[in-house]
DNA sequence: AAAAAAATATGATTTAAATCATATTCAGGA
DNA sequence: TCCTGAATATGATTTAAATCATATTTTTTT
């Protein structure tokens, strides 16, 4: 069985959540890489993974300096970032709170239909991706628990 | 606090949901909705709702007959669809199973970094609207427990 | 300094979802 | 049987996300 397909995030989201973990796993202040290095191994176009870099970095998520020997790297500063904080900088927050059936008066004290349904998930989904920093996903691929693809 | 915004279902989706909701609500086989008088209450474009209705119609999700007198309404049987066949219909199953971060090989066995975050809750969800019926959800406005908007 | 190599800024293009428009078909009433 | 009012089928347009392209700036090396 399949993880979930949550369009809950974007494709860019998910670009860049990847291209994190694979900074996390594969550079360090000393050992920076470059845009072409990052996106072939996470197979998102380079160009396009070039752009969410940058908001990253403008919004000191990740590190980077230009010029030759230069790339993007993460600093441990950097590794206690949550996910959610990548979530935020790439769809806004906005995208994340919101009614299911995309209603605007919808809360505990007037739920709509599906609310019960989603509540109790979406809570404990938003208090994940608030808690669990970049630092623990990478420590989880190292210890062999999750994967990340070729 | 607001719902999730969950783009798990796409808008199409939530539009057809409401339509459903409103017909379950407001239509009988002696008493059918036109178009028109469905997509303003519903808050939803009339040409949009339309072609919607017309893609449940074809899947027996919902009734209609046309001609003056004609409409749009749910027979009983109608009433026991889940609300899972309605998401079905319009987006596909294959949307509702991907990885949270599209990895193509991403399961149980070789769980990306995510699956944890959002396994349990995934199948909750989809439980929930497998299960739920359009007439469970109808009895729960009709019982004030939940709430339709204007 | 000058040149080269990298990120950065900016904007153009493509694609898919959402929206709009219209001609056609079918049911009911005169 | 003909007219009207509704759904239906089909396709055009718009919009936003995803993708691509390129000129500019900054850092290092020579």
């Amino acid at each position: 069985m399949n993880c979930l397909y949550w369009k809950m995030l974007s494709k860019s989201s998910k670009y860049a959540i990847k291209a994190v973990l694979f900074l996390a796993l594969h550079s360090s202040k000393e050992n920076k890489v470059m845009v072409k290095d990052i996106a072939e191994p996470i197979n998102v176009p380079q160009a396009y993974i070039a752009k969410l870099l940058q908001a990253l970095v403008r919004d000191n998520i990740i590190s980077s300096v230009r010029g030759s020997k230069g790339g993007f790297y993460l600093t441990s500063e950097n590794l206690e970032n949550s996910i959610m904080r990548i979530v935020k900088n790439i769809d806004g927050e906005d995208k994340l709170t919101a009614c299911m059936l995309s209603m605007e008066k919808c809360h505990e004290e007037r739920p709509c239909p599906l609310h019960d349904i989603l509540s109790a998930s979406r809570n404990t989904i938003l208090t994940s991706l608030k808690n669990k920093t970049i630092r623990d996903l990478t420590l989880s691929v190292k210890s062999g628990s999750t994967f990340l693809p070729l």
